[in-house]
DNA sequence: TCTTGACCCTGTAGCAGCTACAGGGTGCAT
DNA sequence: ATGCACCCTGTAGCTGCTACAGGGTCAAGA
């Protein structure tokens, strides 16, 4: 079961320029290649590049998906690291929702207090633009 | 009341590198210099940051930035494209915000499932390893 | 006067995580 | 022989900054 760059793309719903990324940056190794240079990948590779997609659709960072199989080769081991960098990640997500529920809260106010005019008196401009700029002509 | 770029950096709580980097890419228009060729800045300058800064803390991406600048400038135009330019801000804010969400489930899920025992069953790693890896031996 | 130090200048490269070429080679079918 | 799909390398682009390196400017102090 060899697989070319396209099959394995396919296989993990993965742009071969993706791969070749990885490739490049190390969180995949470098396979094989045939008389024509073409990359050859067998099942593992299969195995370790849907684990990458899955993390990283999980919103992983690459770091954190390297990390995760570098844990994951270590079967003996206690499982406390793993949990601890979900944790971390989640409370990242968490973080991020905060914050864009705040976004979220400002822009509301900020469209619900336009009235529809003109530019001239918009209030979503109004509270972009800085405090009594007016001069008094 | 001419400011250095120092000055309007601290004006307006910006980096000077992100100054020069907004006048790089157009966002900012050149000022003039002084002899010893340093950016003067004026009042305008001032107001016209201070808008970004805050277009940028409401998440608006540069390129709607520009946008709202141009449209600030035309006063007799009706508002309708600001609002809207806002809206789809806000929508795009609310689609982060429900793909965090879900984000966020999967992964205290994942995080609930775990057990605390060794890395080879543990049920984070094995949610992101591709389903019965393991062959018939 | 000389020197120190804070500030300023340009130009370039780096960060994440890809994506998209250009300009070639391979391999199979017609 | 020719077309076509696929593969190769290497490099540059995207967002929105940030961080240098390697210089110049200017005011104050010794
Ligand atoms: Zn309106
Ligand atoms: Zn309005
Ligand atoms: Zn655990
Ligand atoms: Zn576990």
């Amino acid at each position: 079961m060899e697989l070319k760059i396209g099959a394995l793309g396919r296989a993990t719903d993965t742009n071969v320029e993706t791969i070749r990324y990885y490739e490049r940056i190390g969180l995949l190794s470098k396979p094989p290649r045939t008389g024509g240079n073409y990359r050859a990948y067998g099942a593992p590779d299969l195995n370790r590049l849907s684990f990458i997609r899955r993390a990283r659709d999980l919103g992983f960072s690459l770091d954190q998906v390297r990390a995760l199989l570098e844990l994951s080769d270590d079967k003996a081991r206690d499982c406390a690291t793993v949990d601890e960098l979900a944790r971390d990640h989640l409370a990242e997500v968490e973080r991020k929702i905060a914050d864009l529920e705040a976004l979220k809260a400002a822009l509301s106010d900020l469209i619900a207090s336009c009235c529809g005019g003109t530019v001239a008196d918009c209030r979503i401009l109004e509270a972009l633009a800085p405090s009594t700029t007016s001069p008094a002509a």
